[in-house]
DNA sequence: CATGAATGAGCTTTCATTCAT
DNA sequence: CATGAATGAAAGCTCATTCAT
């Protein structure tokens, strides 16, 4: 089954030919988000700076902003594989590790910084997709067995509000670390991070809380 | 001190007439949006629906998004009354006190929650205003006044860290919550908010913390 | 009140200008028809004819069918007064009124032999459209008056019967003839449409009918 | 004489394979037409319909109106059967067996009225392709028959007048009342349109004429 | 101040058609 | 024969903005 992209996308890719279109197109989709920010990032320029004609990109997506989301897509895989590198999900509960993986997403954005910016600003309900859902779902699991493992006392209600917010935090705080930039050191972020989690598990908290 | 527009609007309204226009655009563009979306709302068509001539919109604003601006200022205001309303700032460090002033700003939220996904989501590159900087900066010394008075034991850079932590969570999550509706009780949002925000403060955290 | 347009018209001209500009456009749509059909009508090429911009012909139409019912009421105005030239629809109960009427329409039809025939050709929805409708009733009214007054002796859905397949032959035949030039003379297809009109007025006729 | 497929079709179609070919790009052309109308019956979806590449499409059609007058034509077929199904063109002058003919046209035409509608009213130019003009020819023939049969006093261009006047009679009516559904029956039109042919053959006529 | 006609660049999208495989 | 990816010209239409009145 190959890399089934979300909604957005025609044809599922059946020849070489057609996977290999599919990623020039969003090359330049991110180059020219980059470049001209998302309304200018026409479907023709696009096309253009693919070096494809305007009736292929529609061939490929459903319109606009399927291409957009094909970029956006790309660059929550990265987010993604950031998550998955640490080996099991119950290791988050060690603080080392948590800290390890919420350094190495925050790498992720920092690299794609201006992109990040982008999407997050000017193509904001493109951000809310189903990749990105499925993203927020992966982490509260994550979280919810974290907490388990450190031994929180909360249950029920109480645990998925906890689990919900923790994520929440997750997701929030090193995006707008990173996109504003304040005088802060990713350090203290990471260990405040890290520290808050701990807090929501509950007092007795110890591993990633202490 | 008078009601000053922050920018967008053209002149300070000087005259009776000038602030109704005002008004009566922004009304309209409010009207609009909830309508027909950000995508969707031309300058024509607020102006038609303010019962105005595009050129006399042009004449209050410097241009589209200046009345988006000016419609999202209108509501920051209300944000920030919410926040103003309990007597002072140094009251915040009573728990009780913030989960009051938590509540109603929820309540202001709530109440636009359409207006506000529609902010957010579709022209959320205004969201970064002026206006909105100003109230973070607002809710920051807010907390660091709340903080030191919770007697915590941070300083310099780590204080700045905690509470720009603190300034994001009081903002993101709130938003997220009357956006996203997740199956959890404002209350417990709000307790655990206080419980973070106690627990940025340091372990000793008493008041907010506890 | 002004000539007020059929749909398609956007504004009803409440300036002198207004009323000029939409008689450019219907102009070079006529024109721009002429030369490139119906298919080939684009808008901005009928803009562009006319020497204004795009955004103004859609300021004075609501879309490119617009434009093209604004020729065909022209047309059909014409149309029509070819038939109120005649002093009054009694007289039409006369074979030489009747006769008369129907030869300066084919008058018409044959002076705008061309456009007529991509009008019926290229684009026969709008040929259906409202003026086409209201003239197809003016047409009919005078049939009842007429047989009436030649003594017909039908009555009730016979006589709207007659009337009805009288007021077809009356605007069929002659458009066909016009357009597809049979090697027969005009007036032979008149006095067979005269005969055929008694014939339905019922054997009795005179005037018309015989 | 094998099925002679008229303009629009490459092959004459030899073997099965492409006859079936044919049939299922019409079948699908037709189903099309009938949902999307003629403007919305894309070459492209028309192959999709017909569980065929649009490469094959025009490998067995000179071009998407070919598609059409393939529709059209096969249109035609029922319209001719409907005509020939009374024994010979002779019995025509029998007023009986011309009312029965016309009567089973209508039955045709009623059936596909929707399609008849939209390819009268949307595709147009093509009704005047070579099958119709076919039929029109044949019909013309008929009626001379008829009328000498009738022992119409008619000679030379008279006569011809008479036949091309009967015949656009038995076109257009018949189309025009079924599309209109003026409030009608049809064996009153039907009634009438042989008293119209009939004093078309002149006085003396019996049979159709009577 | 207020108007509203006029602008025109530019956008998204379609679709008949072709041709290498 | 059949495919389907690729094309690219062009279409209809919008809308922020201006300026003569």
């Amino acid at each position: 089954m190959p890399t089934s992209k979300s909604a957005g996308t025609r044809k599922s890719p059946q020849q070489d030919r057609s996977e290999a279109m599919v990623g020039r197109i969003i090359d330049a989709g991110s180059r020219v988000l980059l470049t001209y920010g998302y309304a200018g990032a026409s479907t023709n320029r696009i096309a253009a700076e693919a070096g494809v004609s305007p009736g292929s990109l529609y061939y490929y997506f459903s319109d606009k902003d399927g291409v957009v989301r094909g970029v956006l897509d790309r660059f929550l895989v990265l987010l993604g594989q950031a998550l998955s590198n640490t080996t099991a999900r119950l290791e988050w509960a060690d603080r080392a590790v948590f800290l390890e993986t919420a350094d190495s997403m925050m790498d992720v954005l920092e690299e794609n910084r201006r992109l990040l910016e982008i999407l997050v600003d000017e193509a904001p309900q493109l951000v809310r997709s189903g990749s990105r859902l499925a993203i927020e779902e992966r982490l509260r699991e994550h979280m919810r067995t974290a907490f388990l493992l450190l031994g929180t006392p909360l249950r029920g209600a109480e645990l998925d509000a906890a689990c919900w917010l923790a994520t929440q935090l997750c997701l929030s705080v090193p995006v707008r670390y990173i996109l504003s930039r304040p005088p802060i050191s990713r350090e203290t972020v990471l260990n405040g991070l890290a520290d808050q989690i701990g807090a929501l598990a509950g007092h007795g908290g110890q591993g990633t809380g202490r």
